[in-house]
This record gives structure tokens, C-alpha cells and sequence, in this order.
DNA sequence: TCGCATTTGTTCGTATGTATG
DNA sequence: CCATACATACGAACAAATGCG
């Protein structure tokens, strides 16, 4: 183990992992451990792992020990964010971007889940719509139950995580624009296209939806640039 | 600065990176200077700066200094593979679900760039085409150059992503499937409906492609799991 | 070509905070 | 309350890589 050097420590304790045959939630080798086992310092190894940590492959627990991670998407957050805000022109041309790969899989999606949403599920949609103008996550949610049937956690957590970024980017486009009204009949047309078991129109549904996020958008970028103090 | 010690370093470093409007391939502060910046030792600093590299976030170079980073989304290669390797059942499932995703994105991508791709980028297409059965990588640039047109960077940089972690994980499937005709024929498919600027073909030659990815995915899944050494 | 300064990479020793039993 | 195990943090020193005069 010791021997080849070729690798970074970094991807050397993942290999360890799959090798081990660690499932998520498994506990790691302690740093003392890592250290005799990768032939390196305490602070190597706790580099390595605080990089892996950045990723979600470890979980850290003071006092307690380190454990292996699920790699959750949301871990990824701080890295898509910063991207977007430093690109060009304040980042409105990667929101810009972002919200196009958002609609590009849930058009897509929804189309898919169409002619298979039950009742309960669509009674819950109602629900999560008649709270959006209290409860700021009540999008989140509806958009996450929207998928849920599909069965494909990666687009789960992939939707959750552009979901994150653009409300975490989205402030910084100027004062807030409140178009509740705008949003609950957006949402309420998908349900209700959902509820027709129409494709096409929860495709076109969705569209709509995406429209008016672009267009705060556009808005945002006529404006003069917010001094970033 | 010193401070407010609610956030982490590494959240820190990232705010300071704003604050002073850096932008990618700018100079970062030495690890001196972040020392007596953030009122934390070398180590520590070390530690986030390690994990801000591990997102992408700052890029360092040996001897040289520490610049910001693009946060191009390859950086996240390893937390993904760990993340579909890492699932049950060896993984069979998270890959099902990444080459889904793909085909979500891809799907709807070809059907908006069918009728606007150029007669030089079909050719360039074709001869990524013949070049397939000898460069790997020919596969690569093909869906790369599909959708340049876009003009969305995310959702290429997205596509890589998915296809480098795809083509990582593959190999564990078992015995390699040299089946080049059979994927010449779904690319050429997908050409001859671009230059007959026909997007419903031209979509359904997209999910004729994925359909044979996925069975073999599906043929893997039913043999027996291959001993992880 | 050489030597020097700068910057990151690695290691050691030590002390402290935290969770568990 | 104590003892143990673990992660966290700090300071100092040396090694290795890069750039420059």
C-alpha cells in the first residue's frame, strides 16, 4: 500500500474505501490509522480528508471519528454557486444557464410523469402550492414530489441542487420581485396538466413556468450592476 | 475580519474571494498572508484551501502560488464515481440513473438543436463518426460538439461530466462489449436526422442510442457481481 | 549556469476540545 | 467525575518546486 506513489493520498484513501468494501455510513480508519497506513504526517492525511470531505465521500464528527459519506449532490452547492458568481458580467449569463438546465430536465421530466401521477400525490401538490406564498421551501418540495415516481434519485438531488444554487444566487439580482400571484398560477397550471394526464400540455405548463424565471432574469441584467461592496 | 468566527475557513476564504472581486485565474493571497488575513495557523489554512481545491474553487501550483479557480464541474469526477460506485447493489442502479439523466438532457438538447445545426459541423460530426471504432474519445467530442451550438457552458460541461463518470465506472460492469458497429449505426442515426433538420427523428435516434446503453447495463446487472477484488 | 528568494508540500511535537462509557 | 479515544488547532522546522537576476 505503501508503495505506489503515484496517486495523490487524496485518491489513495478512496481506494482504500472501495477496496475495504466501505458502504456509506461505515466508519473510516481513525487519522492515526490513515497515518501508518498511507505512510504520511498527521496534517497529509487530514488534508486529504478534509478534501473529501469538500466532496461528501467522508462525513466528519468531532470526537467521534470519520465515516464514510453518501457523496450527496448538495455538498457540491458552495462549488456551483461560486461558479456562477464569478462568471462574467455578475454571473447573470450562468444563472442564465443554470435555469435553462433546470427547465431542459424538468420539461423533459414532467412529460415523462404525466399519465402516472396519483391522486394523493396531486392532492399533495395542491397543498404544497396553496403554502408557496407563506412557505419559501414549499417550491422546493413541490418541485422534488413533481419527480418522485420517476425513481431516479441522481435527478432528484441534481433538481434539489440548481434549486439551491439559484436561491442562493438569485438575491444578489436586486430587490426582490414579489409575483406570488404570477408563481401560484404557473404551478397551479402544471397540476392542473398533470391532472388531464397531458403531456404536452404539462410540457408546455412548465415552459410557462420557466418563461417568467428567465424573465426576472432578463430583468435583472437590464439593470445597472449592483456594487458588490 | 478576524472577527466573526461563525463561519468556517474555507466559507472565509470564499467570501474573501468575493469581497475583492477576484475572478478566476487571479491571484490568490499566500498562505502567509491568509494566516494573519483569517487569524488562523498554516495548517488550518491549508486544510480549507486543500478543500476549496478539491471543489474546484482555487487552483494551486507547486512552488508558484495559489490562483482562483473556474470550478469547472470535472472536478467533481471523484465525488460522482464514489457516489455511483458507492451505491447498492455495485452500482448498477446509479448508473442506470446517471445514463437517464443523460438521456433527459440529451434528448431534449437534440430536439432544439436539429434545426439549426451547420452543414461544416455536420461534416465535423461524420468524421468523429468514422473515427469511432479507433479514438475513445471520439464518442466524447461527438456529444460535445452536438450541442456547442447551445451556447449553454453548464449543460456541456454537465454532459462531460456524466460521460467521464459513466466511462469510469463501466469497466467494473465486467468483460468489455465490443459492439462498435451497433454504436456507429446509433450515431449515424442521429446525424442523418440533424442534417434532414427533423427534430422528433432525431430525438427518437437519441433514445435509440440510450436504449442500447442501457441494455447493457441491464445485461451486466444480470450477471453474476463481479468480486471486488 | 548558478544562486537566491518566494511559495507550496511535508513532517514532528504538543496542547486543547469533544463525545463515549 | 473520570478515563479513553478521537478530532481540532497551533507553531516550528525542513524539503521541494518555481521564477528571477
Amino acid at each position: 500500500m505503501r508503495a505506489r506513489d503515484g496517486a495523490s493520498l487524496q485518491e489513495r484513501i478512496v481506494a482504500l474505501i472501495h477496496e475495504r468494501g466501505l458502504v456509506p455510513g461505515a466508519p473510516m480508519p481513525t487519522e492515526v490509522q490513515l497515518m501508518e497506513l498511507l505512510g504520511a504526517s498527521r496534517n497529509s492525511v487530514r488534508e486529504a480528508v478534509q478534501a473529501l470531505r469538500a466532496l461528501g465521500i467522508v462525513e466528519i464528527r468531532h470526537g467521534h471519528g470519520t465515516f464514510v459519506g453518501h457523496a450527496s449532490l448538495d455538498v457540491l452547492t458552495p462549488s456551483l454557486a461560486f461558479r456562477v458568481r464569478s462568471g462574467p458580467g455578475g454571473g447573470i449569463r450562468a444563472l442564465h444557464d443554470l435555469v435553462e438546465v433546470r427547465e431542459l430536465l424538468e420539461t423533459e421530466l414532467i412529460g415523462q410523469v404525466a399519465q402516472s401521477t396519483s391522486g394523493p400525490r396531486l392532492a399533495a401538490l395542491d397543498a404544497l402550492v396553496n403554502g408557496m406564498d407563506r412557505d419559501r421551501e414549499a417550491d422546493r418540495a413541490f418541485h422534488a414530489l413533481l419527480y418522485e415516481s420517476c425513481g431516479n434519485e441522481l435527478v432528484l438531488q441534481l433538481i434539489g441542487l440548481f434549486w439551491d444554487v439559484y436561491h442562493e444566487v438569485e438575491p444578489t439580482l436586486g430587490p426582490p420581485e414579489e409575483r406570488t400571484a404570477e408563481i401560484v398560477v404557473n404551478h397551479r397550471r402544471i397540476v392542473a396538466a398533470l391532472r388531464a394526464r397531458d403531456p404536452g400540455a404539462a410540457r408546455e405548463a412548465m415552459r410557462l413556468h420557466f418563461r417568467d424565471v428567465k424573465a426576472r432574469i432578463a430583468r435583472a441584467e437590464a439593470r445597472p450592476v449592483p456594487t458588490p461592496t
